[in-house]
RNA sequence: GGGCUCGUGGCCUAGUAUGGAUAAGGCACCGUCCUUCUAAGUCGGUGAUCGUGGGUCCAAAUCCCACCGAGCCCGCCA
């Protein structure tokens, strides 16, 4: 929970005592017109005498003027006053807003990809999506993990292993010659159907527990799921817990979990499934192999006993698995914990969708290496007098920043089409533009020699602005968390620095009468950047 | 065929949950600003019947209905 003098909760309980039918949404955070704004169409009231009462009611010190225009009322607040609310927090705590620690204990799943490839840009939506997500709900007060189901059981990672041992046999396995047989037994299938019968002839095995199997799988499955796990550190993202599908095969827990629920269960030939409506949702095979949706089951129901709050994120074709899972979940089960799904949509490629069966990808390294190329290129045409350490470390920040913001500005559920002319782009809205204003911001505080103790009491137009940005950012922050939506803290990213910006342009500071007034809100401003950037994997530098 | 999601200037994105002030940014294009703290920046200009058609409402990008277009799902795959 965030903890902050809230000035919209004090005018809307002052405006309640005059006119209790105003709701929440009544009164909302302004734009251009004034830092809070009332509409007042339901009042059926005349204007003028509206004013006039709410004059009288509101005489708080920390208001300047409330102003009526058309159909609103609009509220200034003092800037000083919204300033000494978020220095006072950072000088106390660290950090504006501060938090209540929650007790409640969330669970992000998230990437949960298949180990049979490297990972590549439609997967990595999820993983940035929900690193953020976890991010965010850490920085609210939650007690958060994040956590990778691993599937090593399925038939597409029987196939990584069987691709192997057909087409590899004698060599070392590593990600170059496991993705090869990967894709090559694919290919094969199209015209030779015998090698179905031998990769359910290998899960039948494998679900009777043959331990051999079982390790040798796991073994070529772990090789590529560490390239998976170092090309995501590269973007700064680092999953917590890992739990492997084969343990829950392993332990009995996908038996213990059918035999609990084998009244419901019906069957078809030796198959057994769960009817939900005319649906069936088949739970396993006819030859007693489990499958995905009872695997994911017994998965639900682990998390559970430790967390209070399930977060998955799940690309947008896992729809309708998530509903029925959450329905069998809650009807045939004991499940007590709140469970919530992200969906995003796919990423693909101008000239269609991305296969790694088909070899149609871009991956995650390919595009942090191109990046930065471009980055490092554009370092030594601007910065011409950085050494090749600074280069390195500037051009990784870079990259890392970049490919996070890309993807996760854009609201989940909307697809993208990857286009390298975008991905490349360094300015306008992208992570440095984000970067580069921080970096001044840092540059300013560097060369002056003042320390910014002092609030001030007139702020102009610029920093005026820029005081309301930063006073906004926890209604942000409260957004992100309460539609699990890290874009909303990418994009109030931009309007921070874009703010910046503006004042930098505007107001000098070194040998300025009011050096001292804007070093404070240069200080502020860097705490509050680096606060949000943090929540969405951008890495700040003090020079770009 | 049924279900879910998306459709906002030439291109990309915000705004849609909770209807309300001239639809906000960016890319590209044209022009402006470095004798002052990083020009990856700033300011100005060109450019939008918010997919189409209805409906509700004092008021619709936002809600409802229909249609069109795109994506995803409709497996004893995951």
């Amino acid at each position: 929970m965030l903890i902050f003098d809230d000035y919209k909760e004090i005018i809307l309980k002052r405006l309640r005592e005059l006119y209790p039918d105003i709701s929440q949404n009544d009164v909302e955070l302004g734009r251009d017109y004034g830092d809070f704004t009332l509409k007042i169409f339901k009042l059926k009231e005349d204007p003028k005498i509206i004013l006039k009462k709410i004059k009288e009611n509101l005489s708080e010190d920390f208001i300047e003027r409330i102003d009526l225009q058309g159909n609103y009322i609009n509220f200034f607040i003092r800037p000083e006053n919204m300033l000494g609310i978020i220095y006072n927090s950072i000088k106390d705590f660290g950090y504006f807003p501060n938090t209540f620690q929650d007790t409640s204990k969330v669970l992000i799943e998230h990437t949960s990809a298949n180990p049979t490839g490297p990972i590549h840009v439609g997967r990595i939506r999820n993983s940035i999506i929900g690193d953020s997500i976890y991010k965010i709900l850490e920085r609210y007060g939650y007690r958060s993990c994040t956590q990778y189901f691993v599937n090593d059981s399925g038939k597409q990672v029987i196939s990584l292993y069987l691709g192997h041992v057909k087409y590899h046999k004698n060599e070392k396995p590593d990600l170059q010659n496991l993705l090869d047989g990967y894709q090559r037994i694919y290919r094969e299938m199209e015209t030779n159907k015998s090698i179905e019968n031998e990769i359910e002839a290998l899960a039948e095995r494998y679900e009777k527990g043959d331990k051999e199997l079982i390790d040798n799988i796991q073994h070529v499955a772990s090789i590529v799921l560490d390239s998976v796990k170092s090309s995501l550190k590269k973007i700064g993202i680092e999953i917590s817990t890992y739990v492997w599908e084969s343990n829950f095969i392993l332990y009995g827990d996908v038996n213990k979990m059918l035999e609990s629920i084998s009244e419901n269960l019906k069957s078809e030939g030796s198959a057994k499934y769960i009817e939900i409506g005319d649906k069936k949702i088949f739970l396993t095979r006819a030859d007693g192999t489990s499958l995905y949706f009872s695997r994911d089951i017994v998965y639900h129901l682990f998390k559970q006993e430790n967390f209070d709050w399930l977060v998955d994120v799940l690309g947008e074709d896992h729809k309708d698995h998530a509903k029925n899972l959450e329905y069998v979940l809650k009807t045939f089960f004991d499940f007590q914990s709140k469970i919530d799904f992200v969906f995003y949509g796919f990423v693909s490629l101008e000239n269609g969708k991305m296969s790694t069966r088909k070899g149609r990808i871009v991956t995650l390294d390919d595009l942090y290496e191109k990046t930065i190329e471009e980055s490092v290129k554009i370092i030594k045409e601007k910065r011409p007098d950085y050494d090749e350490n600074l280069i390195k470390n500037v051009s990784e920040a870079i990259a890392a920043s970049s490919i996070r913001f890309n993807i996760v500005r854009v609201n989940a559920n909307k697809p993208i089409v990857f286009k390298w002319s975008e991905a490349l782009n360094f300015e306008g809205d992208s992570a440095p533009y984000i970067m580069y204003s921080y970096a001044r911001a840092c540059s300013v505080l560097r060369k002056s020699s003042k320390s910014g103790g002092e609030l001030g009491n007139d702020y102009n137009k610029y920093e005026k602005d820029l005081i309301r940005v930063m006073y906004s950012y926890p209604y942000s922050l409260k957004s992100a968390v309460e539609f699990l939506r890290p874009d909303i803290i990418a994009n109030y990213l931009l309007n921070l620095s874009k703010a910046f910006n503006e004042f930098y342009l505007n107001c000098p500071v070194i040998n300025t009468p009011e050096e001292s007034k804007r070093i404070l809100l240069i200080m502020v401003y860097k705490n509050i950047m680096e606060d949000a950037s943090k929540l969405i994997g951008i890495k700040l530098l003090d020079e770009i």
